[in-house]
DNA sequence: CTGAAAGCGCTAACAG
DNA sequence: CTGTTAGCGCTTTCAG
């Protein structure tokens, strides 16, 4: 049922004047901390006294502020999460999951996009943490040390969602992207494939594509591939890079007889400048991608790529923080949503 | 530059107590006013006062408390936005745009989800509007009459981006959904398409699909065309509702010779079916789409669609928002971004 | 189950 | 350019 809130039946409101919870008392005739308990608690409120508390807010449209209320409990029940980029789906699908989580249990979210350098994360971070958030999540990788500091200092929970990595800030929610990554080349190893491209973002930049490079190499390694240079390109997000991408690899050296990108967005770009150029997938390349994005299961054909449940990331990571301020003693602080490896027809 | 915050060179933060304003003045042996004002005007102080003020914070780890300042001067210097779901990528386009924009303006973002009922759309806002955000944007298009009414008292800046239709709560960053339908149609018939097909979300339930439709029948209409029952169909989102559309379209009436989709992301959906399918594109049927989203100008062959400046919307609707904050004269409340077809090879 | 008093940590308004 | 005073609108704490 939706509320109703009249907002002209009051003297406040028609003076223009905000409604005020002291408004709501006099008119039900209590004290503004029994109007207070009526709205957070109300099972601890008679009955008689919720209803005309309940009546006052009706006829006054009153409407609490939120504002004084975090002051004065200290808690705000804002989350606030900072993402490299909205643009990207992979990280959306993680912030669809948790806001949704979020809102459930009485949380919002204050949603930050970082940049791209260092500094615009830290400036973020750092005004992000004046408004008094009760937990924060994080999808970047490597932070200045004043912002780990400050993230370390402002004792609330913290979890980061972008890699299985070694001393996280607070808490963790994520994958191995050196295992994905070397699963996949594994898969493409099995099926016969031995010149293998690969394709991500900078790994200067990125722990992620770093370690999914690495794992890359190694699966290659101990497959006994020389891997050459030229066989690695670096990529943006886009269809079009993956399509460029793809290009100059062939470019380089038309005896591949597969790609890896590690993006789905990129295997997809590959996939049509593919088409476009005539060349049969996977009878001429394979083309494997990363992230299984809706897009890779409906392409022809469709794109073999690496299953992460990205909205479990942020459904856990919601849930992890809202039960710490819950106070539970077992929140675990390290979770490994693991990946699977998904065979469709492009490999 | 990234400014330090030792966090630990204070007694009060030795005490685990937070830093607080008052701290900082103690230090820099000034008032607390001066440390406000040496924060958000550092130019109204002394050049003395002002590096005694930076240097006092830089030792105390001070993060100044927002929800303290908020409630003092009734300006939050938040932006709610609540739009249906984040995973539909025209809506974060606008919402990326928006976000980005507010942040170079000091202002952070409320991100919300306002999920499929009107009754947790309503839930949600007012929920919002608790937090006393100092602007507003909406990316629905009926509300719940107490909702509309609710956004109307709050006083504060509403902006909608929808669809550029009657009666706005406030303000208005869109273009018309009836016209870009249209002109889509009207294009598909000069290339000499007359059992033209229409696939979009329930027009019973969404203002938006329901101006498409009736685009697409005012086209139809003008040429002479009958359309028939069978020749429209609702889809929601996704890749694959696009395939299972023009599979039914298909089958209700074979001779189709064009299908819209009003949606990317169907349009490529049902692109991927035909060539599963063995159906040429646009030889066999021709196929458009809605939105000009990344994928349309990457598909093979690429896909004719109708271009809408989704990042526009939210860079408008956030300048808006903030220039009448700041009380500027003449903010427009009602602004077209306008539409372009795209045509491609799909048509 | 209800209330009184005392803040939460800032900034507006006025003064100097 | 800097300071004093008095709140902002709630919730905590302690009583009853």
């Amino acid at each position: 049922m939706i509320a109703g809130g009249a907002a002209q039946g009051h003297e406040a409101a028609e003076r223009g004047r905000a409604v005020r919870m002291e408004d709501v008392a006099r008119l039900a005739g209590v004290s503004t901390i029994t109007v207070s308990r009526a709205l957070r608690r109300p099972e601890i409120v008679s009955e008689t006294t919720r209803k005309a508390i309940e009546q006052a807010i009706e006829s006054t449209g009153y409407v609490p502020n939120y504002v004084a209320g975090s002051l004065a409990s200290q808690r705000t029940h804002v989350v606030a999460a900072v993402i490299p980029t909205i643009a990207n789906s992979a990280f959306a699908a993680t912030i669809v999951a948790m806001e949704a989580t979020l809102q459930a249990k009485g949380f919002h979210l204050l949603l930050g996009q970082s940049g791209t350098t260092r500094e615009s994360e830290h400036a973020l971070i750092s005004t992000f943490l004046a408004r008094r958030p009760d937990g924060f999540f994080l999808h970047g990788d490597r932070y200045a040390p004043q912002t780990r500091r400050l993230l370390e200092n402002a004792g609330i929970p913290v979890v980061e969602g972008a890699n299985l990595r070694d001393n996280p800030i607070d808490m963790l929610v994520s994958f191995s992207n050196f295992d994905a990554s070397r699963a996949m080349v594994r898969h493409l190893l099995e099926r016969g494939r031995r010149r293998i491209g690969f394709v991500s973002s900078d790994p200067r930049s990125n722990d992620r594509a770093r370690a999914r490079r690495k794992g890359y190499l190694s699966a290659l390694a101990e497959a006994g591939v020389v891997v050459r240079n030229e066989w690695m390109r670096v990529a943006t997000l886009g269809f079009g890079q993956g399509g460029e991408a793809i290009a100059a690899l062939l470019a380089a050296d038309r005896r591949l007889d597969a790609v890896f990108l590690a993006g789905d967005v990129l295997a997809a770009g590959a996939l049509f400048e593919c088409q476009r150029r005539g060349l049969r997938v996977p009878g001429d390349v394979a083309i494997a991608g990363f992230d299984d994005q809706e897009i890779s299961a409906a392409t022809c054909p469709r794109l073999s790529t690496v299953h992460v449940p990205r909205p479990e990331i942020g459904r856990l990571a919601a849930e992890m923080i809202v039960a710490r301020l819950q106070g539970s003693a077992e929140v675990p602080r390290r979770v490994d949503v693991g990946f699977e490896i998904r065979v469709r027809e492009s490999t």
